[in-house]
DNA sequence: TCCGGAAACATGTGATCACAATCGGCCGGC
DNA sequence: GCCGGCCGATTGTGATCACATGTTTCCGGA
C-alpha cells in the first residue's frame, strides 16, 4: 500500500464527503498517491474509516477539478505528468497567477501585508531547516492569501485548480530546495505591495512560478521527457 | 416550474449521471434556471426520470465547475450574477483564451481552419435568422474548435468553467445581437491564422470577447449594478 | 517453460432506504 | 395587523445492497 491516510477523523460540522475531500486533496499535495496507480473508492474508505457515498462525492470533485483523472476502466487516478501538460500548466499558471496579484494589489491592507510577512518568514525557516513539505504548504499559503485579497470569487478556483495538478508533481521531483534562491521572489513582491507597483508585482510573481519551474529536478524532467517518447514502459519509481 | 428538461433518453454508452450532467450543462448554458432558484435533487430526477444517485452526481460536478453554487442550506442554484463576477470573469477569459489560440495556432491545419469557416457560416447564418440561442451555441463551438488544435488538457477545462458561468448570464441579458458586430473578429482571427500571425490572432480573440461583453443589453447591466446596491431585493426577473 | 482460459475476486454504478436538518405554512398571541 | 413558535412536508446526507463489468489468479495443456 502506497500511503497511510491520514483517518479523517476530525468530526467537524462539515459533511462527512467535505472532510474525505480534504484528507484526500492534502494526500494528493503531498505526493502520497503514485501516478497511475488506482484509487479505489472501497479503498479510500477503507483507510478512513468512512462508507463508499463520501468517498464517490470526494473523488467525483476531485476528478472535476482534474486533480484526480478518470482512467477509461471508470476508475480514478492521479495523471502521469507530461512535458506537453507541464508546459501548459506553467503557461497557465503565468496568465492567471500575475493577473490575481495585481488584482488583489488595491486590496492588501497592512494587515494582510503582516501576515504575507509572516509567511515569508516562515518559508525562510523551513527553507533553513530543510523542511520540503512545511516550504511547500507555506509557499501556496503566501500565494493564495496575496490573491484572496479583495476576495476574488472566480480566479481562485481556478488557481487552485492548477496547484492541484501541478503540486503533486512538484513534490515528486523538486530537487535541493534552497539553492535556486539566490533572489527571493517573494521579498521582491513583498516590495512592490508596498510601494504599490503593479508592473514590479507582475515581475516578481512572473519570477516566482518561473523560479519554481527551475527548483524541478533536471535528472527528474529529463526522465519525464523520456518516459513522454516511450510511454508504454514506466520509469522505476512509478513501480512498487 | 421555470424549466422543463430534455428528459436524458438517449441511452449512450455512457454512465447515467455523464448523461444527468450534459442534459443540466445544456439546461444552464441556455439560462433555463432562474438564477438563486433552488435546484432540487429529486426534481430533477423526476424530470428526468433517473433515480437520485446519478443526478446527485452531476450536480456535485457542476458546483465544482462553478457552474452551480452551493448554497449555505446545502442546496444548489445557479448563480446569481454581480458586477464583481463578471468583472473577474472578463479579465479571466481575457487572459486564457487569447492564450490558448495563440498556442493553438500552430497546430490549426487546413482542415481544422475550413471547420472554423463553416462554423462561422453558421454563425452568420444564425445572425441574419436572428436566432439567439443557436449563435451562442456556435459561438461557443468556434472558440473551442479553435483552442482544441494542440489538444491542451490544461486549459480547455479552465475556458469550459468561465463558459459555464458566463453562460447563462449572456443569455438571458444578450440584447439585440447583430447590432455590434460592425466589425466581425472572426473573419479577422481566421485571417489571423492563415497568415500564422500570433499577434493578430490575440487582438482578435480579445476583441471578440470584449465585442461579446459589449452585446449585453444595457438595461440588465443597469440593474445588475442597482441589485448589487440593494441585494435584499432582486428584481422583477427573479421572481416567477 | 510459456501461454491461454476460466473461475474467483474486486470494483464502479445505480437503486432504495433511514434520518436529521431545513423549509413551508398555519395558528395563536401580543 | 403583525410577529413568533409549532408541526408537517420536503430535502440533502449517508448507509447498504444488487448487479454488470473488469481484473487478477490459478491451473491445465502445449
Amino acid at each position: 500500500m502506497p500511503v497511510t491516510l491520514p483517518a479523517a477523523e476530525r468530526t467537524a460540522g462539515a459533511t462527512l464527503h467535505e472532510q474525505v475531500y480534504q484528507s484526500l486533496r492534502g494526500a494528493i499535495m503531498c505526493g502520497r498517491f503514485v501516478p497511475g496507480r488506482a484509487l479505489t473508492i472501497r479503498g479510500v474508505a477503507a483507510m478512513l474509516g468512512t462508507s463508499l457515498m463520501p468517498v464517490r462525492e470526494a473523488l467525483r470533485r476531485l476528478v472535476a477539478e482534474r486533480a484526480l483523472e478518470l482512467l477509461a476502466n471508470r476508475r480514478v487516478s492521479v495523471p502521469h505528468m507530461t512535458p506537453a501538460r507541464l508546459d501548459e500548466l506553467c503557461a497557465a499558471r503565468l496568465a492567471l497567477e500575475p493577473l490575481a496579484a495585481v488584482r488583489a494589489l488595491p486590496h492588501v491592507d497592512g494587515t494582510r501585508l503582516a501576515e504575507l510577512r509572516q509567511i515569508d518568514a516562515g518559508i525562510d525557516a523551513a527553507l533553513a531547516a530543510g523542511e520540503v513539505e512545511r516550504y511547500l504548504q507555506l509557499n501556496q499559503l503566501f500565494h493564495l492569501t496575496l490573491y484572496r485579497a479583495g476576495e476574488p470569487q472566480v480566479l481562485i478556483p481556478l488557481i487552485e485548480s492548477l496547484w492541484l495538478q501541478f503540486g503533486p508533481f512538484m513534490r515528486a521531483t523538486i530537487g535541493r530546495i534552497g539553492a535556486s534562491y539566490v533572489l527571493d521572489r517573494h521579498v521582491e513582491a513583498l516590495a512592490a505591495l508596498e510601494r504599490r507597483d503593479p508592473l514590479a508585482l507582475r515581475l516578481a510573481i512572473e519570477s516566482d512560478i518561473r523560479d519554481g519551474m527551475g527548483s524541478l529536478s533536471h535528472e527528474e524532467l529529463l526522465r519525464l521527457y523520456r518516459d513522454a517518447a516511450a510511454p508504454a514502459e514506466r520509469s522505476a519509481s512509478a513501480r512498487e
